[in-house]
DNA sequence: TGACGATATATCTTCTTGATATATCTTTGA
DNA sequence: TCAAAGATATATCAAGAAGATATATCGTCA
């Protein structure tokens, strides 16, 4: 696959533009817009979003505002024409294939028989993480039932997919865990 | 949650010295060895694998060695005890939560109505890759059966893991699709 | 013999994360 | 009413990770 472009662009400019269309916003209220709804399948920290809302306002795909607030100064930051259009662009280039990190199948697969008791420990401490994530879906579902605006359908897929995901791991970890019990019946 | 441990630890040496496990090998032999097995769930790449490599040598987790091949020298490493030791202590430890990075689903999120048909071509490329990646883990899953030696199990189910989960992402694939041609119905 | 692809090591830049610093504002309880 | 605690807000730094690229040798096929 003989590709020249560059697939080493910034993502979280798009990240942030997608998150202005729905109005201003400062850096602050971006990433906890960020960690209340995207989340599950994206992130940024403090170090990239400041950074890329300077960024992309030498660009102009944002534009700051200076609101003084008591004895201090918000930034609150609105997305321009020119970075509407940037975002179009973004969302017709098909997404690159992810790369995933998951940590417990990397130490699944360096198991050796005698880390059993370990292996039961991890996975049971990832069925809990995955039911408290199983609740906040059902949440964000009822949540997203209500208000059903233009693109509702996208984001109730996102959410379905994260569902589905969640539903799958529970069941592979059932799995896991019999048959790790068989290994044991049977030495 | 008041952890004072750094989560920002290099987990690049772990992977590299589970694959130690198996045999002394080089840099690039590590890195073929971990596109061929791992990737699925971890990658790393060059930039990260020789100066790990060399910076564990230091630590004593690793021993480098001297193969002149011809008119070159290759470093073969091969793991120490203290290399076991600390791989047979990280994996004590229980996974920290993955941070996924899905910008299919970053692009779905800020979908319109008017993107409908961009949709629908993202969502059938992710629909080849991931039969693409089926195919792949099946072959795999054959692989596995012949060779039963220890750690079989565990090995086994990093597998299914990946099969349950492209399996997952299809029925949510032929979902979305359906999802979004009543959505043209209705209009 | 030359071309090509695989082998092998290495470095650089950019991107990303997590930790930390600083300061103000708001709320709550003593 | 004062203090403490917690939320708001901006910012920077170090470490880690990804991707691109450079360099050179080896094996093999035409």
């Amino acid at each position: 696959m003989e590709t020249t472009k560059k697939n080493k662009e910034n993502k979280t400019r798009y990240a942030l533009l997608g998150l202005l269309l729905e109005g201003k916003a400062t850096g602050y209220e971006l990433k906890k817009k960020m960690d209340s709804s995207l989340v599950y399948f994206w992130s940024e920290s403090f170090g990239q979003i400041y950074p890329t809302l300077k960024q992309m306002e030498e660009e102009g795909l944002v534009q700051a505002e200076e609101q003084p607030v008591g004895d201090k100064i918000r930034y609150p930051y609105s997305i321009t024409n020119k970075g509407r259009q940037v975002l179009r662009e973004w969302l017709a280039i098909p997404p690159a294939a992810e790369i995933i990190r998951n940590e417990l199948l990397l130490k699944l697969f360096f198991a050796q028989p005698q880390d059993k008791d370990t292996v039961l420990a991890h996975l049971s401490q990832q069925r809990l993480q995955n039911q408290s994530l199983q609740r906040t879906f059902e949440q964000l579902a009822e949540t997203l039932q209500v208000s059903q605006q233009a693109g509702w359908i996208f984001r109730s897929l996102t959410l379905e997919y994260g569902l589905r995901a969640v539903r799958a791991e529970l069941e592979w970890l059932t799995y896991a865990e019999r048959e790790i019990a068989k290994l044991t019946m049977a030495r």
